[in-house]
DNA sequence: TCTAAACTTGACCAATTTAGTCAGGTATGT
DNA sequence: ACATACCTGACTAAATTGGTCAAGTTTAGA
């Protein structure tokens, strides 16, 4: 199981805007330099952000996006949900009326998936913005 | 991120076979009609886990795959391990000597991404096979 | 008003990974 | 001997990933 690197450069992106956030609308072009990651890659990325409203736009020169939440309302669950990173431990869900494999019961490991996918869940809805720029600023000497 | 499918049956099939073990060898068609897995495929994934020493095999007529060890013995991080799966969030550990993304320090997010692959594999390295006979005899009626 | 900075959108693509299949074996209990 | 079951490696179609590329639109500032 591994993280799309889509999801990790959405977190990072926004860790490095939240830093400037207060000041003046951060450029993409600046977080692709600062971060190392693609421009074109940045845009595709933010485009999904918009739309979740994890962030605002501000177009032109000296334009760039803004955070559109408090910080601490912007739980990594929103980012990921943003992003479409899904945590998926089976297949079986979705064919609700049979049970899984085609057959008529649960499968026999059906529990642990859930549960394995709640405890993982549970990090991403614990963990807010705010908390990351907190640590952000404290590693930094 | 999704756990893959190889790693699911491995499990699947580990369960199964667990609540056959102290009866007699379970052959892999047996466990394939069962679980609605490709023979095919529960070879390979045999394979890995007689490897790993989590199963014994049995050749000839009557024969079939044993436990190796004790159900409680056999952790999840056990089985994922032998099937290759590997929780990954983070491109950037490997290139140890410069940080992430050929920059001097750390990426902003790198502690984060470490948090999470401990709370994922704290919870495959807590649960075992015998963890899940038990819920399963359980919720067999 | 002109221009450059910055956002916006959508098509496209190469490489990798996944989830298997297929085709041959070899060992052994009856 | 023969059927059952393990064993091994090559192969592959489809999906996903991790982007690039191209062609815009909007707006601040000179």
């Amino acid at each position: 199981m591994k993280l799309s690197s889509k999801s990790r450069y959405a977190v990072m992106a926004l860790v490095d805007l939240a830093r400037f956030d207060d000041i003046y609308p951060v450029s993409l072009r600046d977080i692709s330099l600062r971060q190392g990651i693609s421009l074109d890659y940045l845009e595709q990325i933010f485009s999904k952000l918009k739309k979740n409203e994890i962030v605002k736009s501000i177009r032109g020169t000296q334009g760039g996006y803004v955070l559109n939440k408090n910080p601490n309302d912007i739980k990594l669950t929103n980012i990921f949900h943003a992003v479409d990173e899904k945590v998926k431990t089976v297949q079986c869900k979705k064919e609700s009326k049979r049970g899984c494999n085609g057959k008529a019961t649960k499968c026999i490991t059906h529990n642990l998936w859930d549960e394995l996918e709640i405890h993982i869940n549970t990090f991403f809805e614990n963990k807010s913005l705010e908390d990351l720029i907190r640590n952000n600023k404290q590693t930094r000497v």
